[in-house]
DNA sequence: TACATGTCCTAACAGTTGTTAGTTTTGTTT
DNA sequence: AAACAAAACTAACAACTGTTAGGACATGTA
């Protein structure tokens, strides 16, 4: 059946994606060619058409992989029954981590989007927009509850998601702050600022 | 002498930097070519170097005209005898309304800067990480004299800047939020979050 | 052993990239 | 009208783009 693949648990199509993905995040989904992408990963350009279909088929896989990961943690999150603050942190924990976490594919899906091809570009937008407004919703009930400060939800939420997206600067610079450092003060800062 | 130009104050090279800025803006440095740039300003891409020395030039020219406003400002507001609140408040507010008002050149030097050759690239950077310290070294000033909550500068000063560049969205999106509003409601969140 | 399949390779394609050279048009100044 | 310079044009360059075709080899299955 199918050929055992030359590392851990992936198949090469994950190892491709994997290493295009730190392309990307390097030098732009644009100025990262397919020759670049296979020599990273040990191979000539036409050979990663027999695991990929596409350049782009690569940043598909990326973005609607994270946005997936987001959605279905807000799910869970609209399940459960804690206080609306303690929700929103919960959410903006969430992200942090993923920024912590699955950098590189975080920051593709937030910066790299707009290079989607139809009709997938339209589709992750449709996505991000809901979101964002169920993000909204959330904190409109926080404001109802008496639990949070009037502030436009929308406005809100763009401050949360684009101040959690700038850890990407972070990744970049060297650290001399910690990981733990970091969450712990956005969360404060995040947080405390909507409380009432 | 110099030709008098096609449109009111406007040099040829500004408005070539201009129609530029609007296309990398759309589809990023890269995916914008040299024709593409010419065929907005209505002419032939060789044409263009009559006016101009190559396309990385019109990324340096919108890339330091932005940081030099901002570094200028600055220095208004350090020399300034304010609270320290109020001084974090006009910088918050000024670097909102570049947002508003100079959108494209924002966007452009937040996200594009990348793609500057050396030795711009790292004296872009060195300006930067200055200018972060600065503000890092102010909101320091805050805490020592109470009259903000104790936050790790450096994260705060991240939060801040993230927070409004992520109004990049807004301008992107149908706007059913007023300037007004974003602009009260984001001041609002983000001088909270600091005050003691 | 023979067959089938998966994965690699080289070579090539048609198109695009930023940029230069050389020439012609344009508008202003003498 | 003649001269001059600025700025437009056409044509071309070498390099690079994503992708396809066709063949070589190696592995797993019958």
């Amino acid at each position: 059946m199918a050929r055992i693949q030359s590392k851990k648990n992936s198949t090469k199509k994950e190892i491709i994606i994997e290493k295009a993905a730190k392309l990307f995040r390097e030098k732009g989904f644009g100025a990262a060619s397919m020759r670049d992408i296979a020599e990273t990963v040990g191979v000539e350009a036409a050979s990663l058409y027999n695991h990929i279909q596409s350049k782009s088929e690569i940043l598909q896989a990326i973005c609607f992989k994270i946005a997936n990961e987001f959605i279905s943690h807000l799910e869970d999150v609209e399940r459960n029954t804690e206080s609306i603050l303690k929700k929103m942190e919960t959410i903006i924990r969430f992200h942090i981590r993923m920024m912590l976490e699955q950098y590189e594919y975080v920051y593709i899906s937030d910066h790299e989007w707009r290079h989607l091809p139809e009709p997938y570009l339209s589709n992750f937008l449709n996505q991000r927009r809901s979101y964002r407004k169920r993000l909204g919703d959330i904190i409109d009930q926080g404001i109802t509850k008496n639990e949070m400060k009037e502030i436009e939800p929308y406005v809100a939420v763009l401050t949360i998601l684009s101040a959690i997206s700038g850890i990407e600067s972070w990744q970049r610079s060297r650290k001399s702050t910690s990981a733990e450092t970091l969450e712990a003060n956005m969360v404060k800062y995040l947080i405390e600022g909507l409380k009432k």
